[in-house]
DNA sequence: TATAAAATTGTAATGATTACAAAATTATGT
DNA sequence: ACATAATTTTGTAATCATTACAATTTTATA
């Protein structure tokens, strides 16, 4: 994955702290908040300022390479990957884990009220490390 | 729907703020807000505190006859009906529809790993009244 | 009716996010 | 290369939703 490519195809000037984030984001497929990507990145990059991680996530979102991930609602998670799948989040660990899905078996009835544009699919459970470990 | 009964047999005392907040949440299918809520019922009671509001959802939650909707990474939304549904949201008017769906057709890969206790669908798009009025 | 327990309320504290202006960096025109 | 403009980053302060907590009010109990 070229990084710097993919923010300047997305009409995102790939600066140091873009591309740090982006990458983080990336790479860290456990769907991180704030918190967690400024604290891992502010020691590669000493001068990092959450502001800049809120500025950036938003410029992601808003630029169509990055969507936020809304389970709970006083967390709010990141994910740079944009193909279509669900999460599944343990709530012993508070892990959040991707999940292949095929959205075109669902059937809603009454849809024709509605124009979607968009279908969010979330799990909640135990993972088997937590089934496993704790129980 | 008998709410004080609704409650009592919930292990909730049916006080009078805790029977119009569940009544409230009830026959407003809109999915409301902590401030909605608190402002719709201000002048019903009008000593009413949205802390009230907040102890009293939180208690609704606690005991499985309220459930929150997190589409927004901005609002907490509120839902008394518990049976299996998904909802739309239209980002147009952003209004929160109920849907009806059938959450046995869909096929999730790799999920012996997981043991799934709930599953959460939302969609976003416009709604048909949305549609013909702004466009 | 007195006392204890529970529920409600208001205020203050917390914590995440945003606004904003200054500083630093990068791009542009000459 | 240099001066200037534009953009990006940063730190601080403001905002807003939610929670903590103690006081008050209401309800239950003996």
């Amino acid at each position: 994955m070229d990084f710097v490519n993919h923010l300047s195809t997305n009409n995102i000037k790939p600066s140091l702290q873009r591309i740090k984030i982006f990458e983080y984001l990336y790479d860290n497929r456990e769907h991180p908040t704030v918190d967690t990507i400024y604290s891992d990145l502010v020691s590669d990059i000493p001068t990092l300022s959450k502001t800049t991680v809120y500025n950036t996530l938003k410029l992601f979102i808003d630029n169509g390479i990055t969507s936020t991930v809304t389970i709970e609602d006083n967390e709010v998670r990141y994910d740079a990957i944009m193909e279509e799948h669900a999460h599944f989040k343990c709530d012993a660990c508070g892990n959040v884990y991707d999940i292949e899905i095929d959205m075109s078996d669902l059937k809603f009835k009454k849809m024709n009220a509605f124009k979607v544009e968009k279908t969010n699919i979330y799990l909640k459970g135990k993972c088997n490390k937590c089934l496993i470990t704790k129980n």
